[in-house]
DNA sequence: CTAAAATATTTGTCCGTATAAGTCAATGAC
DNA sequence: GTCATTGACTTATACGGACAAATATTTTAG
């Protein structure tokens, strides 16, 4: 459990650096701070003392206390040689890929690289672009945490518009934020996937998607956008939405409901390869085979996907072709050029989790 | 007329500086600062927190406070709150897992991660200790390169003996340097598997190792170990030795020729799972079965390892909990603490790559 | 209205006290 | 001899109060 004081700084000094206390504002003053947070003046005052150490603030006597020039100072102006990475996670799925790319991309001109993770929580992720801006950095590269739902640190992506800093979006980027980004094309890439699955006779296709993060929103559409393409052929369209705080087994549950009614999908789009692997599994444990009852699809071409029985059929995902585009572009971003966004063309790979089942 | 912490601030001050207290000695108490100057306990504190700040001093929690290396100008600067980390590769094999422990360890406390890759070549494994040094971190946890052969960079860990800076090894560590490490018992661990194959009959044990890291060495030693141990059952011991610059397809090559003899051996101990798993696919191009024909053991428990088939019998590494235990011992070093290396037992994990050949 | 004076506010220094938490060496059981 | 425990010692955090010094605001005198 942190101090008081610890409390008292952190609050104060994500103030400041959400730009709450502009420069040269006056902060609140020692008797208010002690209502506010129900502690002795000596424990604002430590906390205090400490964001002065720190020059983030300075000290009138009789006067206040006021926001110094943090984001000008000449301990912070001079740029280290660091571009930062906020990734959802560093060592799961697919993202130690990415960030080898980046650090090929980066490292070979010197700079080196700031890793932070967020869980998928975006409490974490304030604290690590909190983090970001207290380093100064030669840039910043971020994927967002459940881009879909999560404006709780739009706060911050506005300050970091307002700072002189070189940011990036991969995976996903936000409307609001003209920041460049790099990313799969994830519409038209389920889409395809699911058209796949039509041309291989499939009707009824069951879609599994997160719904928290903008890539999962994005393979959604592209999957209604299939439907809606071969209403003809078929109408039954059922989705399944979960989110990163939902409990999977309860998930599954649902999903064990839907695979053993009479009439179940022959076909399952996952919101990734991830899911599709555990999906294959739980397809087995309820006596399911897989290509040959059921049909799974996936997305990313997990390193793991060829490797588990049946391999699964996917869509591809740049991962250290990203990392190392993503790099690139940051380079000539802090060499103030401008850049477009990149965005990948969606690329089937076939292996053996679909079954043709047209001369059913 | 001066304050009266103040005062005190000067006298410390100038009797560190007058020699009066050396490096590491140990500074009155503050009951006895109190005493002295007949002062309250917190202008003692007040002026001893200021020495802090300039880092003259440094304060133990319970131990007393203590005159800092001030003669070094690397101390007086302002430490980020970041850890460098030095690792061969950061995507690969079991890398990711160790990164992933470090930094769920570190970031809890508030700490980043510096990441730097070296791809096992000395040279590049020089510009991030550079970079590294550069950065002023607070610590940094290195995994060395070619850590058997290569003293080229000796040079940059004598200075960092100098520096102020705490430096722990994972993986591998130099006997030429007092650094603490975090390590898996290699020697023994290799003994124990070697026994494993004798146990289950083998009596002809080939042993691929790499020579240009200590892992590969005491690997290799605990392989020879066994053989010892067991040098009346058999005489036939064969190592392969192969570095990284070493073309794989040459070390491949030689393999074919030593699997294709009529005496051939029932088993091999390789480097890693890594290479184990390439050996697997390679036993079945010269139309040999594992384990049937041929029983292949690894080290690290790599996660594929369960994938392939069949199943590699491989011994234990701690991945994730090594990164937690370095990041642990890190932050104590950080907080002045002496700390002690940490070594892993070995542990077998038995699964299907090697048969007992005892009645054949 | 202006300028000086009085008053209120705010930060700076300092004290005494209390409890928590970490260090370290002596002690005692095994 | 070894190891876990205990207790003395030391620093860390926190509270409340007091007065000093600088600044801000209001009042008052001209």
């Amino acid at each position: 459990m942190p101090t008081k004081y610890e409390k008292i700084k952190k609050k104060l000094l994500e103030d400041i650096l959400a730009g709450k206390y502009a420069v040269n504002d006056k902060l609140p003053t020692e008797s208010e701070l002690m209502q506010t947070f129900k502690v002795s003046r000596y424990t604002v005052r430590r906390a205090i003392g400490d964001l002065e150490n720190d020059h983030y603030i300075y000290r009138i006597q009789g006067g206040g206390n006021f926001v110094d020039d943090w984001e000008k100072q000449e301990s912070r102006t001079l740029k280290n040689k660091m571009i930062g990475v906020i990734t959802t996670h560093i060592a799961n799925y697919i993202f130690p890929n990415i960030i080898t790319g980046i650090d090929r991309t980066i490292s070979n001109n010197g700079y080196s690289l700031l890793l932070s993770n967020t869980q998928n929580d975006p409490r974490k992720e304030r604290t690590s672009l909190l983090k970001m801006m207290e380093n100064n950095l030669s840039g910043l590269i971020i994927e967002p945490t459940q881009s879909a739902i999560n404006q709780e640190n739009f706060d911050l992506y506005r300050k970091l518009q307002t700072l002189n800093l070189p940011v990036l979006f991969i995976n996903a980027h936000y409307e609001e934020f003209k920041f460049p980004y790099v990313e799969v094309a994830d519409t038209q890439s389920a889409e395809l996937l699911t058209n796949q699955l039509f041309t291989e006779g499939h009707q009824r296709i069951l879609g599994i998607f997160k719904t928290d993060d903008l890539q999962g929103i994005h393979r959604m559409n592209g999957y209604i956008k299939s439907y809606q393409q071969h209403s003809a052929q078929s109408a039954f369209s059922e989705i399944l939405m979960f989110q990163t705080k939902d409990n999977m087994q309860t998930v599954f549950k649902r999903v064990a409901e839907i695979l053993q009614r009479t009439d179940r999908p022959s076909a399952v789009v996952c919101y990734n390869d991830q899911l599709a692997i555990q999906l294959i599994a739980f397809a087995k444990s309820l006596h399911l085979n897989v290509p040959r009852d059921l049909s799974i699809v996936g997305f990313d071409d997990y390193q793991l996907s060829v490797f588990v029985d049946p391999a699964l059929t996917t869509m591809a995902h740049p991962k250290e072709k990203m990392g190392h585009d993503a790099g690139a572009l940051m380079l000539e971003m802090i060499n103030r050029k401008t850049v477009k966004p990149i965005i990948y063309a969606p690329e089937l790979i076939l292996r053996k989790s679909i079954k043709n089942i047209t001369d059913k």
